[in-house]
DNA sequence: ATGCGATTGTAGCCAAGGCTACATTCTGTG
DNA sequence: CACAGAATGTAGCCTTGGCTACAATCGCAT
Protein backbone atom coordinates (compact mmCIF):
# COMPACT_ATOMS: atom_id res chain seq x y z
CA UNK A 1 0.00 0.00 0.00
CA UNK A 2 3.03 2.14 0.59
CA UNK A 3 2.26 5.28 2.37
CA UNK A 4 1.81 8.51 -0.02
CA UNK A 5 3.74 12.23 0.76
CA UNK A 6 1.94 13.95 2.85
CA UNK A 7 2.23 17.21 1.12
CA UNK A 8 -0.68 17.68 -1.31
CA UNK A 9 -2.63 18.35 1.65
CA UNK A 10 -6.37 20.21 0.91
CA UNK A 11 -6.52 18.86 -2.94
CA UNK A 12 -8.95 21.30 -5.47
CA UNK A 13 -12.50 19.41 -4.21
CA UNK A 14 -14.96 22.45 -4.47
CA UNK A 15 -17.38 21.01 -1.83
CA UNK A 16 -20.09 20.08 -4.34
CA UNK A 17 -22.76 19.55 -2.93
CA UNK A 18 -24.64 18.12 -6.09
CA UNK A 19 -23.42 14.72 -5.58
CA UNK A 20 -24.11 14.29 -1.95
CA UNK A 21 -27.87 15.28 -3.11
CA UNK A 22 -27.88 13.04 -5.30
CA UNK A 23 -26.35 10.46 -3.18
CA UNK A 24 -28.92 11.23 -0.41
CA UNK A 25 -31.75 10.92 -2.69
CA UNK A 26 -30.91 7.43 -3.54
CA UNK A 27 -30.27 6.51 -0.12
CA UNK A 28 -34.02 8.06 1.06
CA UNK A 29 -36.10 6.57 -1.86
CA UNK A 30 -34.68 2.81 -0.69
CA UNK A 31 -35.99 3.79 2.52
CA UNK A 32 -39.45 3.00 1.45
CA UNK A 33 -38.72 0.19 -0.44
CA UNK A 34 -39.57 -2.14 2.25
CA UNK A 35 -43.53 -0.58 2.63
CA UNK A 36 -43.11 -0.88 -1.32
CA UNK A 37 -42.61 -4.57 -1.29
CA UNK A 38 -45.22 -4.92 1.82
CA UNK A 39 -47.88 -3.93 -0.24
CA UNK A 40 -47.32 -4.76 -3.50
CA UNK A 41 -47.46 -8.46 -1.94
CA UNK A 42 -50.18 -7.81 0.19
CA UNK A 43 -51.98 -6.72 -2.75
CA UNK A 44 -51.68 -9.55 -4.84
CA UNK A 45 -52.53 -12.13 -2.15
CA UNK A 46 -55.64 -10.16 -1.79
CA UNK A 47 -56.62 -10.28 -5.38
CA UNK A 48 -55.23 -13.81 -6.02
CA UNK A 49 -56.23 -15.97 -2.91
CA UNK A 50 -58.45 -13.63 -0.78
CA UNK A 51 -56.72 -13.09 2.49
CA UNK A 52 -52.61 -12.01 3.34
CA UNK A 53 -51.49 -13.07 6.72
CA UNK A 54 -48.85 -12.46 8.06
CA UNK A 55 -47.57 -15.91 8.05
CA UNK A 56 -47.80 -15.94 4.40
CA UNK A 57 -46.26 -12.62 3.85
CA UNK A 58 -43.37 -13.49 5.95
CA UNK A 59 -42.70 -16.75 4.02
CA UNK A 60 -42.64 -15.38 0.43
CA UNK A 61 -40.54 -12.58 1.60
CA UNK A 62 -38.35 -14.92 3.51
CA UNK A 63 -37.98 -13.44 6.52
CA UNK A 64 -39.45 -14.52 10.04
CA UNK A 65 -43.54 -14.40 11.00
CA UNK A 66 -42.30 -11.84 13.73
CA UNK A 67 -40.09 -9.40 11.65
CA UNK A 68 -42.99 -9.43 8.82
CA UNK A 69 -45.92 -8.34 11.88
CA UNK A 70 -43.44 -5.81 12.83
CA UNK A 71 -43.30 -4.29 9.73
CA UNK A 72 -47.53 -4.66 8.79
CA UNK A 73 -47.61 -2.40 12.23
CA UNK A 74 -45.33 0.40 10.69
CA UNK A 75 -47.08 0.14 7.68
CA UNK A 76 -50.43 0.50 10.01
CA UNK A 77 -49.04 2.92 11.48
CA UNK A 78 -48.35 5.00 8.03
CA UNK A 79 -51.74 4.41 6.83
CA UNK A 80 -50.80 2.07 4.20
CA UNK A 81 -52.78 -1.21 5.79
CA UNK A 82 -55.74 -2.15 8.08
CA UNK A 83 -55.13 -4.91 10.37
CA UNK A 84 -57.54 -6.17 13.34
CA UNK A 85 -55.50 -9.05 15.14
CA UNK A 86 -55.25 -12.74 13.74
CA UNK A 87 -58.13 -10.68 11.12
CA UNK A 88 -55.58 -10.95 8.08
CA UNK A 89 -54.28 -7.89 6.48
CA UNK A 90 -55.82 -5.22 4.38
CA UNK A 91 -55.14 -2.28 2.27
CA UNK A 92 -56.22 1.23 2.47
CA UNK A 93 -57.16 3.45 0.03
CA UNK A 94 -53.40 4.67 0.23
CA UNK A 95 -52.05 1.70 0.11
CA UNK A 96 -54.17 0.14 -2.96
CA UNK A 97 -52.80 3.31 -4.90
CA UNK A 98 -49.23 2.96 -3.95
CA UNK A 99 -49.75 -0.77 -4.71
CA UNK A 100 -51.02 -0.01 -8.51
CA UNK A 101 -48.06 2.68 -8.84
CA UNK A 102 -45.66 -0.49 -7.56
CA UNK A 103 -46.75 -2.79 -9.70
CA UNK A 104 -47.13 -0.70 -13.24
CA UNK A 105 -43.14 0.38 -12.17
CA UNK A 106 -42.61 -3.44 -11.65
CA UNK A 107 -43.87 -4.26 -14.52
CA UNK A 108 -42.28 -1.15 -16.80
CA UNK A 109 -38.54 -2.01 -15.51
CA UNK A 110 -39.12 -5.88 -16.34
CA UNK A 111 -40.51 -4.93 -19.89
CA UNK A 112 -37.13 -2.97 -20.12
CA UNK A 113 -35.07 -5.08 -18.92
CA UNK A 114 -36.20 -7.99 -20.99
CA UNK A 115 -36.23 -5.59 -24.16
CA UNK A 116 -33.04 -4.76 -23.48
CA UNK A 117 -31.95 -8.00 -23.58
CA UNK A 118 -31.48 -9.64 -19.83
CA UNK A 119 -32.29 -13.55 -19.80
CA UNK A 120 -35.96 -13.46 -17.83
CA UNK A 121 -34.34 -14.73 -14.55
CA UNK A 122 -32.39 -12.36 -14.09
CA UNK A 123 -35.08 -9.71 -15.68
CA UNK A 124 -36.91 -10.46 -12.46
CA UNK A 125 -34.76 -10.75 -10.11
CA UNK A 126 -32.62 -7.49 -10.70
CA UNK A 127 -36.34 -5.78 -11.28
CA UNK A 128 -36.74 -6.70 -7.39
CA UNK A 129 -34.00 -4.50 -6.24
CA UNK A 130 -33.76 -1.83 -9.13
CA UNK A 131 -37.50 -0.52 -9.04
CA UNK A 132 -37.14 1.11 -5.86
CA UNK A 133 -34.86 3.37 -7.64
CA UNK A 134 -36.39 4.29 -10.85
CA UNK A 135 -37.58 8.03 -10.94
CA UNK A 136 -40.75 9.20 -12.71
CA UNK A 137 -38.49 10.89 -15.17
CA UNK A 138 -36.65 7.16 -15.88
CA UNK A 139 -40.10 5.54 -15.54
CA UNK A 140 -41.35 7.63 -18.91
CA UNK A 141 -38.30 7.34 -20.46
CA UNK A 142 -38.80 3.57 -20.36
CA UNK A 143 -42.40 3.83 -21.34
CA UNK A 144 -41.45 5.98 -24.45
CA UNK A 145 -38.65 3.62 -25.15
CA UNK A 146 -41.24 0.32 -25.69
CA UNK A 147 -43.75 2.04 -27.44
CA UNK A 148 -41.37 2.67 -29.63
CA UNK A 149 -39.76 -0.34 -30.61
CA UNK A 150 -43.07 -2.34 -29.88
CA UNK B 1 -62.01 -1.29 3.30
CA UNK B 2 -64.62 -3.20 4.39
CA UNK B 3 -63.67 -6.73 6.22
CA UNK B 4 -64.19 -9.25 3.64
CA UNK B 5 -65.62 -12.44 4.61
CA UNK B 6 -63.70 -14.69 6.98
CA UNK B 7 -65.19 -17.88 4.98
CA UNK B 8 -62.05 -18.51 2.57
CA UNK B 9 -59.54 -19.39 5.04
CA UNK B 10 -56.78 -21.23 3.41
CA UNK B 11 -56.00 -19.82 -0.31
CA UNK B 12 -54.28 -21.75 -2.97
CA UNK B 13 -50.65 -20.23 -2.08
CA UNK B 14 -47.86 -23.07 -2.35
CA UNK B 15 -45.17 -21.76 -0.03
CA UNK B 16 -43.14 -20.29 -3.11
CA UNK B 17 -39.97 -20.34 -1.80
CA UNK B 18 -38.98 -19.08 -5.54
CA UNK B 19 -39.89 -15.40 -4.16
CA UNK B 20 -38.78 -15.52 -1.01
CA UNK B 21 -35.13 -16.38 -2.55
CA UNK B 22 -35.37 -13.33 -5.08
CA UNK B 23 -36.30 -10.74 -1.94
CA UNK B 24 -33.77 -12.37 -0.24
CA UNK B 25 -31.18 -11.55 -2.67
CA UNK B 26 -32.13 -7.99 -3.57
CA UNK B 27 -31.82 -7.02 -0.15
CA UNK B 28 -28.43 -8.83 0.38
CA UNK B 29 -27.27 -6.89 -2.88
CA UNK B 30 -28.39 -3.84 -0.83
CA UNK B 31 -26.17 -4.23 1.74
CA UNK B 32 -22.73 -4.22 0.63
CA UNK B 33 -24.53 -0.65 -1.20
CA UNK B 34 -22.67 1.53 0.92
CA UNK B 35 -19.35 0.08 1.04
CA UNK B 36 -19.48 0.39 -2.54
CA UNK B 37 -20.34 3.95 -2.64
CA UNK B 38 -17.64 4.55 0.04
CA UNK B 39 -14.58 2.99 -2.02
CA UNK B 40 -15.94 4.33 -5.26
CA UNK B 41 -15.73 7.66 -4.30
CA UNK B 42 -12.68 6.89 -1.87
CA UNK B 43 -10.87 5.65 -5.21
CA UNK B 44 -12.36 9.14 -6.93
CA UNK B 45 -11.03 11.71 -4.48
CA UNK B 46 -7.66 9.70 -4.66
CA UNK B 47 -7.08 9.55 -8.26
CA UNK B 48 -8.70 13.19 -8.78
CA UNK B 49 -7.20 15.05 -5.59
CA UNK B 50 -4.37 12.96 -4.60
CA UNK B 51 -6.01 12.17 -0.94
CA UNK B 52 -9.51 10.77 0.66
CA UNK B 53 -9.75 12.76 3.88
CA UNK B 54 -12.85 11.69 6.09
CA UNK B 55 -14.57 15.45 5.79
CA UNK B 56 -14.48 15.59 1.78
CA UNK B 57 -15.78 11.44 1.68
CA UNK B 58 -19.09 12.94 4.17
CA UNK B 59 -19.65 15.74 2.49
CA UNK B 60 -19.72 14.27 -0.88
CA UNK B 61 -21.94 11.36 0.65
CA UNK B 62 -24.22 13.70 2.06
CA UNK B 63 -23.54 12.32 5.63
CA UNK B 64 -22.36 13.94 9.15
CA UNK B 65 -18.55 13.09 9.19
CA UNK B 66 -19.05 11.20 12.48
CA UNK B 67 -20.92 9.10 10.28
CA UNK B 68 -18.21 8.43 7.08
CA UNK B 69 -15.80 7.80 10.37
CA UNK B 70 -17.55 4.87 11.77
CA UNK B 71 -18.37 3.95 8.38
CA UNK B 72 -14.98 3.99 7.38
CA UNK B 73 -13.89 2.17 10.21
CA UNK B 74 -15.80 -0.73 9.06
CA UNK B 75 -14.12 -0.67 5.99
CA UNK B 76 -10.99 -1.22 7.08
CA UNK B 77 -12.74 -4.11 9.38
CA UNK B 78 -13.51 -5.37 6.03
CA UNK B 79 -10.19 -5.17 3.99
CA UNK B 80 -11.12 -2.45 1.75
CA UNK B 81 -8.98 0.68 3.27
CA UNK B 82 -6.52 1.31 4.95
CA UNK B 83 -6.64 4.33 7.31
CA UNK B 84 -3.99 5.75 9.71
CA UNK B 85 -5.47 8.08 12.28
CA UNK B 86 -5.45 11.86 10.83
CA UNK B 87 -3.57 10.30 7.93
CA UNK B 88 -6.65 10.23 5.32
CA UNK B 89 -8.22 6.97 3.83
CA UNK B 90 -6.39 4.36 1.02
CA UNK B 91 -7.73 1.45 -0.71
CA UNK B 92 -6.05 -2.15 -0.13
CA UNK B 93 -5.91 -3.97 -3.05
CA UNK B 94 -9.18 -5.78 -2.56
CA UNK B 95 -10.57 -2.28 -2.29
CA UNK B 96 -8.57 -1.11 -5.42
CA UNK B 97 -10.46 -4.57 -7.34
CA UNK B 98 -13.89 -3.50 -6.06
CA UNK B 99 -13.27 0.18 -6.94
CA UNK B 100 -12.49 -0.76 -10.04
CA UNK B 101 -15.63 -3.16 -10.59
CA UNK B 102 -18.18 -0.94 -9.40
CA UNK B 103 -17.17 2.12 -11.53
CA UNK B 104 -17.20 0.07 -14.44
CA UNK B 105 -20.84 -1.10 -13.57
CA UNK B 106 -21.60 2.48 -12.67
CA UNK B 107 -20.60 3.69 -16.55
CA UNK B 108 -22.24 0.80 -17.65
CA UNK B 109 -25.80 1.27 -16.33
CA UNK B 110 -25.57 5.56 -17.04
CA UNK B 111 -24.77 4.32 -20.21
CA UNK B 112 -27.70 2.16 -20.67
CA UNK B 113 -30.30 4.48 -19.18
CA UNK B 114 -29.03 7.43 -21.94
CA UNK B 115 -29.63 4.80 -24.20
CA UNK B 116 -32.87 4.35 -23.68
CA UNK B 117 -33.71 7.91 -23.29
CA UNK B 118 -33.44 8.74 -19.98
CA UNK B 119 -32.51 12.28 -19.53
CA UNK B 120 -28.88 12.74 -18.52
CA UNK B 121 -29.68 14.18 -14.90
CA UNK B 122 -32.17 11.45 -14.05
CA UNK B 123 -29.57 9.01 -15.27
CA UNK B 124 -26.56 9.65 -13.11
CA UNK B 125 -29.24 10.32 -10.34
CA UNK B 126 -31.11 6.80 -10.92
CA UNK B 127 -27.46 5.09 -11.42
CA UNK B 128 -26.24 5.42 -7.84
CA UNK B 129 -29.07 4.05 -6.46
CA UNK B 130 -30.00 1.38 -9.42
CA UNK B 131 -26.23 0.00 -9.74
CA UNK B 132 -26.00 -1.75 -6.55
CA UNK B 133 -28.96 -4.26 -7.86
CA UNK B 134 -27.83 -5.21 -11.38
CA UNK B 135 -26.41 -8.26 -11.51
CA UNK B 136 -23.65 -9.90 -13.73
CA UNK B 137 -26.24 -11.21 -16.10
CA UNK B 138 -27.90 -8.05 -16.87
CA UNK B 139 -24.71 -6.33 -16.72
CA UNK B 140 -23.31 -8.34 -19.43
CA UNK B 141 -27.05 -7.84 -21.73
CA UNK B 142 -26.26 -4.16 -21.27
CA UNK B 143 -23.21 -4.48 -22.56
CA UNK B 144 -24.42 -6.16 -25.52
CA UNK B 145 -27.19 -4.03 -26.10
CA UNK B 146 -25.09 -0.96 -25.90
CA UNK B 147 -22.51 -2.37 -28.52
CA UNK B 148 -24.91 -3.77 -30.78
CA UNK B 149 -26.60 -0.27 -31.39
CA UNK B 150 -23.09 2.00 -30.82
C1' DA C 1 6.57 28.72 19.63
C1' DT C 2 2.06 29.19 20.52
C1' DG C 3 -2.47 29.34 19.83
C1' DC C 4 -6.75 29.32 17.27
C1' DG C 5 -9.72 27.30 13.70
C1' DA C 6 -10.53 23.34 11.17
C1' DT C 7 -10.28 18.43 10.95
C1' DT C 8 -10.51 14.16 13.06
C1' DG C 9 -11.93 10.98 16.37
C1' DT C 10 -15.09 9.19 20.36
C1' DA C 11 -19.32 8.49 23.01
C1' DG C 12 -23.88 7.89 23.32
C1' DC C 13 -28.32 8.14 21.42
C1' DC C 14 -32.13 6.76 17.92
C1' DA C 15 -35.02 4.13 14.42
C1' DA C 16 -35.31 0.38 11.21
C1' DG C 17 -35.23 -4.20 10.20
C1' DG C 18 -33.82 -8.60 11.47
C1' DC C 19 -33.88 -12.68 14.80
C1' DT C 20 -35.31 -16.20 18.72
C1' DA C 21 -38.09 -17.44 22.50
C1' DC C 22 -42.30 -17.28 24.68
C1' DA C 23 -47.36 -16.28 25.14
C1' DT C 24 -51.81 -16.09 23.17
C1' DT C 25 -55.65 -17.10 20.10
C1' DC C 26 -57.82 -19.58 16.61
C1' DT C 27 -59.66 -23.63 14.15
C1' DG C 28 -60.46 -28.07 12.55
C1' DT C 29 -60.93 -32.80 14.23
C1' DG C 30 -62.07 -36.28 17.14
C1' DC D 1 -67.09 -29.66 23.16
C1' DA D 2 -62.53 -29.99 24.00
C1' DC D 3 -58.09 -29.80 22.69
C1' DA D 4 -53.78 -30.21 19.85
C1' DG D 5 -51.34 -27.89 16.47
C1' DA D 6 -50.93 -23.98 13.63
C1' DA D 7 -51.10 -19.14 13.23
C1' DT D 8 -50.60 -14.83 15.46
C1' DG D 9 -48.77 -11.63 18.51
C1' DT D 10 -45.23 -9.83 22.17
C1' DA D 11 -40.73 -9.15 24.35
C1' DG D 12 -36.15 -8.55 24.16
C1' DC D 13 -31.98 -8.58 21.83
C1' DC D 14 -28.66 -7.50 17.81
C1' DT D 15 -26.58 -4.79 13.89
C1' DT D 16 -26.49 -0.96 10.69
C1' DG D 17 -26.47 3.56 9.50
C1' DG D 18 -27.75 7.86 10.96
C1' DC D 19 -27.24 11.95 14.27
C1' DT D 20 -25.32 15.48 17.97
C1' DA D 21 -22.17 16.76 21.41
C1' DC D 22 -17.80 16.65 23.15
C1' DA D 23 -12.66 15.68 23.11
C1' DA D 24 -8.34 15.47 20.89
C1' DT D 25 -5.09 16.66 17.07
C1' DC D 26 -3.23 19.10 13.49
C1' DG D 27 -1.30 22.90 10.90
C1' DC D 28 -0.91 27.44 9.69
C1' DA D 29 -0.23 32.26 10.82
C1' DT D 30 1.31 35.23 13.76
Amino acid sequence: MASPGPSTRRANLPAEPTQARRFGKARTAQSGALSEDYVELISDLLASGGEARPTDIARRLGVSHATAIKTIGRLKREGLTVAKPYRGVFLTEAGERLAERVRTRHRLVVDLLLAVGVPAEAAEQDAEGIEHHVSDASLAAFGRFLRRRA
